[in-house]
DNA sequence: ACGATGAATGAAAACGTTTACAAAAAGAAA
DNA sequence: TTTCTTTTTGTAAACGTTTTCATTCATCGT
């Protein structure tokens, strides 16, 4: 089952059998048919190890991602995976669980040049490591970034984006908007943030502390959670802009529970547009990124670095989607 | 960076380098240190690939899977990857897109042994395929499997959890129950389209061939064409039975899109319990399918496998979830 | 002081490829 | 035929590890 086998079986030298694998030009047709012969005989199919232990190739990409449940990276993930397998690569997907230890094996992996570039989605990453790492090896960062590190990117404008969907609230009539973000130590999260005070200011209406809530993690029972806190306020909020598809549609099925009604008692809107919130009840106004294209476009710059071609960072369009829940 | 670059600024040989990095007891406190200092001077990690082509383990795992967009695979993905991390384990994740021609690339990466072994999900696999590939490597079969192969899996009881949907609705009240089916050359279709017409035999409910739909793909808007089609019908049914939350979901929408209420009009059971079934509205009732654990089941087959243990398929019990729906 | 014992270390082979270089074979031109 | 090209093939080194076996070096009992 090694080159050497097939070799034997053929009656040749190995470097014969690994010019006919590997389609090289210089070899007679007569050998290369017997050769041929010979690997579907033994069923032979060339060790990667070996193989890339020689050329330091392995055609994997490590995708870093901190969780695979959010639906915002499934997305994201296909559109890597659909460019790479089309040049030729396949994906290693991590996940990271936000977890420096677990980071700390994956960045080895690549050091251990088993993959030859990361394209990394994790936010909560050490960027120290990440910026060294990048000093040796191919680094792409997808969605979340570092404002401060040479690292190319691609994303959206966030904080204008954010600043869109707070001013569809307020051209909607609503003057108490809260804000549901997730952890500030998150880019989006701070930029986003900053698109909401914006909106808010440019309108003259007042940003009060306790309509903003942090959220402690990116699952629908936070959003639950986020609403119940800023329904008992005593001076409710008539709209609420959530930074994820994920904790607005917490949110939604959270007022629908407690017997009230949106857009009317109160409207939402989210950020991603995930399949999902479209299913929601009422459907999900939302501010709709890209996915796809941010996983193909990461994929291609990825691919890019490792043959050595210079890439730029690309900021992407969002889009308002406008639905019945504003 | 490499194995004889510690060696040398250490002062000693590759093998003692290489006791040190694997922790082999055989080595004085002194050089221990000694080398350690040198290993972190020179940051050095080890190269997966020459260790791998010289120990032929590379501690990767191959999870297939159709689409990485349906909840109830990530949900697995959690088990499996949990499980693996815990005992040194990698996961490679490999979405197939039920396209042979990506299979064909995964299982290379197997017979490459880049991979000790597959986890496949993937119902849509090339059977004699992968019972080959089974003959010669590790191989799992999570969820999906072969009724006639001696490939180990890892599944509910289909046909029982369908019955148990079934007779659910039944003894809510209702005799005119539709199927919304997925693909069926996938087993579990076969095995659930059992279960509900057993049930609705055992009751003496006629089956209709026209309230059985098979919906073409598994996203959300095959629930809903399903359900257009269904309510069509001159002779509706009262309650239907989705082999997935995904159909279930969508049908859910579309019902309540054209104006009819869930469960007075109609009522609707899904399968899987995905994390969206208890947002929708109104909470969806379905079939809890234990999938982190039967992700790290398989996992733990796997690798057990793997390493020479003999393991043995196993069918997890299932549970009816009543909510809204119904 | 002297083997005998056991612990620490090193030299070198092996894993399965690719590829530079050398060698051989085949054609072409004389 | 002989010589020169060109094409095809083979040999062997290299990639970065692990590990067997041999060797060196302490340690200890006598």
């Amino acid at each position: 089952m090694t080159i050497h086998d097939v070799a034997k079986l053929a009656g040749v030298s190995v470097a014969t059998v690994s010019r006919v694998v590997n389609e090289n030009k210089r070899v007679a047709e007569k050998t290369r048919t017997r050769v041929e012969w010979a690997i579907s005989e033994l069923n032979y199919a060339p060790s990667v190890l070996g193989r890339n232990l020689r050329t330091s190739k392995s055609n994997l990409l490590l995708v870093l991602l901190p969780s695979i449940s959010n639906p915002f990276y499934t997305e994201i993930i296909n559109g890597i995976e659909d460019t790479a397998i089309a040049r030729g690569y396949n994906i290693l997907l991590c996940e990271t669980d936000s977890n420096p230890k677990r980071e700390a094996i994956y960045f080895n992996l690549l050091r251990n040049r088993l993959a030859e570039g990361i394209i990394s989605m994790d936010p909560s990453v050490n960027k120290n490591k990440l910026l060294e790492l990048a000093e040796s090896y191919p680094v792409v960062q997808c969605s979340e970034y570092d404002t401060e590190s040479p690292i190319p990117y691609v994303t959206i404008d966030n904080e204008q984006a954010a600043y869109d969907a707070v001013t569809h609230l307020i051209e909607s009539g609503h003057r108490k908007i809260a804000l549901i973000n997730s952890d500030e130590r998150f880019l989006y999260a701070r930029q986003r943030q900053n698109g909401y005070e914006k909106a808010m200011q440019k309108h003259g209406l007042p940003i009060r502390d306790e309509w903003v809530y942090n959220a402690e993690h990116l699952r629908f029972g936070a959003g639950q959670k986020a609403i119940r806190t800023l329904l008992q306020l005593h001076d409710r909020p008539s709209a609420v802009f959530a930074v994820s598809d994920v904790y607005a549609i917490g949110a939604l099925k959270e007022i629908h529970r407690l017997g009230k009604k949106v857009p009317e008692d109160i409207a939402i809107i989210g950020f991603d547009k995930i399949t999902f919130s479209d299913m929601a009840f009422p459907t999900l106004s939302t501010i709709a990124q890209p996915m796809y294209e941010m996983g193909c476009i990461s994929a291609e710059m990825i691919m890019d670095e490792i043959s050595g071609v210079n890439v730029n960072s690309r900021v992407l369009e969002h889009k308002l989607i406008k639905r019945d829940s504003t």
